[in-house]
DNA sequence: TTGAAAGCGCTAACAA
DNA sequence: TTGTTAGCGCTTTCAA
């Protein structure tokens, strides 16, 4: 009788039941080409009857990998980041990877703590939202020589691999389809106000400082979007500002909250007041008129860096690169 | 030289640098108060000094005991579980433990092998959504001997932890609430079709034969909803039934984009066609009309899963329970 | 307050 | 094709 046991079913308790040894049965399990055909159906049948259930961590330890791959994202209820992690998570699952879903909710403070979680936990790769980091955590990861995805923005100095979309120049772009279309006072809503809404916004005075145009429209919240908010902000920016032409949101809630106040005050979109979103989610579609965006291509993001990050794992040595994966403007009919 | 090694650095490292032995420093780390505060300090920037991560696998495999709990979603782009993850989150990440993410995409086939992965992973418990599980997982989860939470919806028969809502029930009262005000003619529009989808629809089948009305203006797909399906099947219905007086949405994304159909087609909401949605999430207090919904104690739901789960893992031992935390009927302004 | 010994369940390396 | 041996990094148990 050992001294400690957990009374959960082992490898060793299939191997005896067979009359084998245990790493005969691990075989059976991770290269059943190497195990004869009638044993490892004698082992198959026995790990049912009895119910095995590998041991993970133990496998892990044994082996030094744990076959995972942590996936942090920013926010669980948005859309934006369940595409990026559907092409992630088929890329990557599909090689055998398990993807580990971690949630920052857009603190690199919470994303430090996860990042020391998940190495402890061994991950063979962590995707992380976003090119800033807390200090700390840039050592963890230097440390952990591990490869490091970094997604979303763009960024002169990656870590290691990088892709995504330069936010700045998405701003810059919406910005000048106003402009092109004969806008002139366009205001700039933002909220959260995360490394990317900054992004868009610096991308928005950009443009109209360039055009010789005033950027002083802009109302801004570090607080989390949401429909209702982007209503209300619009009101205030409405007050503040009566004589707004326009305005670019830094998402599409945003976006779709305004225009659903300019509905309640019966002012017609985009006669009245032109607005547009950023992302390109399906509400933009829906909406009467279908909402001005810019189209991210986040299903792609994901599947590039299931593809990236294979490679990576797979023996290729890369150095740290960035790759833009761009963007589109879609007028929709609020513009 | 051992023959084999991972390189990192491990807490023999961390021991050899101060002069003890490693017990002293797993010590240090997981009871401070055994260990004289001198020491612990030289330990601590030891620890700092050389990098020094945890390996989780060696700790859960030594100790029998994973210190995480797995979560299992059907969406990650649905608001609706966002809170409910947060509630979760809160409750338990305090006691000390992680909570990992899973993804079941509402398939109780990926149910289940996520289940079994996450067993294998040494979780202490689980957080299933919904009541319905493969027989396969039933198994998996009656071996495990490991706290057990379905959620969403309730049943007579639970696992082990049930916390919910009678989703039947509040399908018949949101019925009840067009009824109540007049209509007659009140269709059904679903989407996805999961079990819970379902229960609403069988609630406004059961409401409306009651009050000895016709159920037969019902569409439903197994697509997955977003709002511009709602659109497009809002139209399928008014076409094959032009008598529609109101229409009962089996979520909140199908009536937002049934509502901006109405908006496209000039039906006055709730003049011409009222609607309903159901979960209460945050569009259907910003959309022009705001719209009724039923309204699901979602963050709630979160935190009562927090309390029973830790009450269980402390040791409270507790027979299979069903609790039910109601909701509520939020007329807005489409009904 | 600190340490020695043993073992958690598995896999790598080598052997037959 | 199957087995033997050692050891992954940590914690438990018992001892000092």
């Amino acid at each position: 009788m050992p001294r400690r046991s957990s009374g959960r079913v082992t490898l060793q308790h299939i191997a005896d039941r067979v009359g084998v040894t245990k790493i005969t049965v691990s075989r059976a399990l991770r290269e059943p080409h190497r195990v004869s055909a009638a044993l490892r159906l004698r082992i198959e049948s026995a790990i049912d009857e009895l119910g095995y259930i590998p041991n993970h961590s133990a496998g892990a330890l044994a082996s030094g990998r744990s076959h995972s791959v942590a996936l942090l994202i920013p926010s669980l209820s948005n859309s934006v980041f369940s595409e990026i992690q559907r092409g992630v998570q088929e890329g990557l699952s599909e090689a055998g990877y398990q993807v580990l879903i971690g949630h920052t909710g857009y603190s690199i403070l919470e994303e430090e703590r996860l990042i020391d979680t998940y190495l402890s936990y061994g991950v063979e790769a962590l995707i992380l939202p976003g090119t800033r980091h807390t200090d700390h955590a840039c050592r963890l990861l230097a440390r952990a020589r591990v490869p490091v995805v970094e997604t979303l923005e763009l960024t002169e100095t990656p870590l290691d691999i990088n892709v995504g979309l330069d936010q700045h120049e998405a701003g810059v772009a919406m910005t000048q389809a106003f402009l092109e279309r004969g806008y002139r006072r366009v205001g700039f809503l933002g909220a959260r106000m995360d490394h990317r809404a900054q992004l868009r916004m610096a991308g928005w005075e950009t443009a109209m400082r360039q055009a010789g145009l005033s950027a002083q429209r802009c109302l801004t919240t570090p607080h989390p979007s949401s429909y209702r908010l982007g209503g209300e902000m619009l009101g205030s920016m409405l007050e503040r500002w009566p004589d707004l032409e326009a305005v670019f949101c830094c998402n599409d809630d945003l976006a779709a909250g305004a225009l659903f106040e300019c509905q309640r005050r019966r002012l017609e979109v985009p006669g009245a007041l032109a607005l547009a979103g950023f992302n390109g989610l399906d509400i933009t579609e829906a909406t009467a008129p279908p909402l001005a965006t810019v189209v991210t291509p986040r299903r792609r993001i994901g599947d590039v860096i299931a593809s990236r990050l294979l490679a990576r794992l797979q023996g290729t040595p890369l150095r740290p690169s960035s790759e833009n994966l761009g963007f589109q403007i879609r007028i929709g009919g609020s513009l």
